[in-house]
DNA sequence: GTTAATCACCCTTATGCAGA
DNA sequence: TCTGCATAAGGGTGATTAAC
């Protein structure tokens, strides 16, 4: 066994890992002692130990402060993982002490919020109503980096292909078509069927570049022989493109169950369009170094058989 | 002047051991 | 088996030094 080895097996404590994520977020040895509330000797003793328990240099000390070599963001990585381990540890205690039967947190697509998202809660909380779930919305850039720290539990969303990473699991949930929206009245909602030559020189609502239909809505143009619309904004938020709608005669892109969801309340007509080939996977993406909470299965089997029931078109 | 490292020292806790 | 003491180890402090 190697001295880090040892180190690590026998004297590496959950202090380490707090001093190590406080170092990394303040990068200052005085401000992390007072973070800790001890002095800062004893952060320096504290990381000079660690150094020398594992034979490694954590981070480098200059006149300005204190920044992670490779080793140090290694650990960093791993301590920020154990931490948030132990934080849901302790949550789960917590929960269960007052009852409760756990707690998911879940990170969810703007464009699956509408739908999907609370026929599975809802169907969660019929079979164990004492599940308590958080969610997070945001788009896959921001809610990627949680997952991967351990801040999230899953991701609900369109799969993107640029995000598979060899730690991740994704499953797909269903298949779905983008179709082509519009305010109820709109003189192509009239239309039994419409061409690309049709809809180019509308207004359009854009999928923003940070969402995942940007990129495969790019391709579609681009396949079709049509650049991107002359005339569009982009937007993330789909609160924004329904008001949006409302005061104009723009044309958006929604995915089939929410553009659906929103045509049963009345508030888009859905036009008849057929994008070829652009389908957008709808799915979970967990982190695979992770154990997966009983909690997080039975929400899993309630978002694959929400997705599999559907709704009505 | 700012920041980190070092030093000598203190306090608390764990452990081992002798004696009742 | 329990109690009390000695000792070691761990973790902290304030003061000081060194580097930039």
């Amino acid at each position: 066994m190697t001295q880090l080895d040892w180190y690590i097996r026998n004297e590496l404590r959950s202090r380490h890992f707090r001093l190590l994520v406080a170092l990394d977020e303040l990068r200052n040895v005085g401000k992390v002692a007072a973070h800790i509330n001890v002095t800062q000797p004893a952060v320096s003793k504290m990381l000079a130990e660690m150094e020398k328990g594992l034979d490694l240099k954590l981070f480098e000390r200059t006149p300005k402060g204190v920044t992670p070599t490779h080793y140090g963001e290694c650990l960093i990585r791993h301590a920020r993982r154990m931490l948030n381990d132990l934080a849901q540890a302790r949550d789960e205690l917590h929960g269960l002490l007052a009852g409760d039967s756990g707690r998911i947190r879940v990170g969810v697509l703007s464009n699956v919020v509408p739908a999907l998202l609370p026929r599975s809660v809802a169907l969660l909380k019929q079979r164990s109503p004492r599940t308590n779930v958080l969610l997070r919305e945001g788009t896959m850039e921001r809610l990627l980096p949680l997952l991967l720290q351990g801040e999230l539990d899953l991701i609900v969303g369109r799969l993107a292909e640029k995000h598979v990473l060899p730690e991740l699991g994704g499953k797909v949930l269903s298949q779905e078509p983008v179709m082509l929206i519009a305010r109820p009245g709109h003189a192509l909602a009239r239309r039994k069927k419409l061409s690309w030559a049709d809809i180019m020189d509308c207004q359009w609502v854009l999928p923003s570049s940070e969402g995942l239909l940007y990129e495969p809505l790019e391709r579609t143009f681009e396949q079709h022989g049509f650049p991107k619309p002359a005339n569009f904004i982009e937007v993330l938020s789909v609160q924004f493109v329904l008001a949006y709608l409302q005061q104009t005669d723009a044309i958006a892109t929604m995915t089939r169950d929410i553009a659906h969801h929103y045509r049963r309340q009345g508030l888009v007509s859905v036009l008849p369009f057929y994008f070829p080939k652009l389908i957008r996977p709808l799915g979970i993406t967990w982190n695979l170094s992770r154990t997966m909470s009983p909690s997080t299965t039975l929400l899993i089997e309630c978002l694959e058989e929400a997705a599999a029931s559907g709704m009505p078109a």
